[in-house]
DNA sequence: ATTACGACATACTGACTGGTTTGCATGAAG
DNA sequence: CTTCATGCAAACCAGTCAGTATGTCGTAAT
């Protein structure tokens, strides 16, 4: 096997996943047919069980090569520069309110589309979600803590509690906001959560006023 | 047609929609088969197809018959109690926290489920969920501002905007929870939410210390 | 030049899907 | 007692699904 054959068989694999996770994200796990990722690919059945032994082992490519992946570099990595406090977990808030659109609202999460269809379904998708889930509330939870020995936020919060509620409110956001098809209800939900950080600091000034 | 005939008939539609509902809620609506339904209700498909012209249309009848029915007896009613306020809607949560067991983390929400997976499949459903989740946030915005005009919450808050945050961080709790098949994020997410509701009063005390 | 293998394409299969058709039992109406 | 619609059962149908078996072409090592 050559590198430019190596080259190219990875690049196809790729493409495979892309198209799959943006099916997906669209219509769901159980709702994508095989034959509508590879028509928008262009590769046939070969080409596919070539590179995955199955729809299954599919999914789970998409929820740690894609989903996972996603998660990290929009919500995690923003929170791991030094220094990072709840004004940087706002920030984000704020960068997914304005970005958020009519195709965004009616999508919903990727993360949070996967955990909904696949939780009573595949173990090991679960446990891939379960990961990007714990280190995204452990970020969240030091970026508390860090505030909250700089006197930034109260000293009696819970900062895991108060972790959990960060990506559960965002998931809510997004699901709320689905059948509505349009940002409306999902932002303000997103105000309210940023709303709910600003009552964790010391001194609450409203940010939304 | 006799009584004793239209009350069997009816009976054995309850009895589909019933199995159909709990079959949906915990595997989702594309991944229940018609199969499914009629082997746990005993029943054919003749009997099915007597009573529902199509699967979709009884996708639509579990939306508005159970699911909805549902959300407002478990989530709107409570509320419509005379005088009801943030208290009441706090007691709602706690006692959905205290209710939420492995197989309730597993499952979600039914409503959330629902949207979640028909988003983007089937609009008359969508449809339907929006006008369910209307009159849950005309119901929590009635009882903020009741509360507002007592003097129990702050004069400055959006109470629309804060009504949305309820049912959301709920299907976000929910959501998170799913993965995990324990109730424990589920009930982190919802001791946030009170917390968050205990921020809205004019004397915030801390009713989770 | 030959062999061998990786990267796909083509064609096909069996299971399962939602949906239809037809038949039959029962109870009410004339 | 017959007639007839209702409520359902059983068998069947066409389409779709994931998955497989086999073939082909190009590259690369020998």
């Amino acid at each position: 096997m050559s590198k430019v054959e190596k080259a190219r068989s990875e690049a196809t694999r790729q493409t495979i996943l892309a198209v799959a996770a943006a099916e997906i994200y669209e219509n769901g796990f159980r709702s994508t047919g095989l034959s509508d990722i590879l028509s928008k690919t262009g590769l046939t059945k070969g080409a596919f069980y070539h590179h995955f032994r199955s729809k299954a082992e599919l999914g789970l490519a998409v929820a740690q090569e894609v989903v996972d992946k996603t998660i990290r570099e929009l919500w995690i990595k923003p929170l791991q520069k030094a220094n990072a406090g709840v004004e940087s977990l706002q920030s984000t808030l704020q960068y997914a309110m304005a970005a958020n659109n009519a195709k965004a609202a009616s999508n919903g999460c990727p993360l949070c589309n996967l955990a909904q269809e696949m939780a009573n379904q595949d173990e090991q998708i679960c446990a891939v979600l379960r990961s990007t889930i714990d280190d995204w509330l452990k970020q969240i939870t030091q970026v508390l803590k860090t505030d909250q020995k700089n006197g930034v936020i109260r000293s009696n919060i819970d900062c895991e509690q108060s972790a959990y509620f960060n990506p559960s409110s965002l998931q809510g956001a997004n699901g709320l906001a689905k059948p509505y098809h349009n940002p409306a209800p999902f932002r303000a939900s997103m105000r309210g959560l940023i709303e709910y950080l600003d009552g964790l600091k010391v001194s609450p000034e409203l940010s939304t006023a």
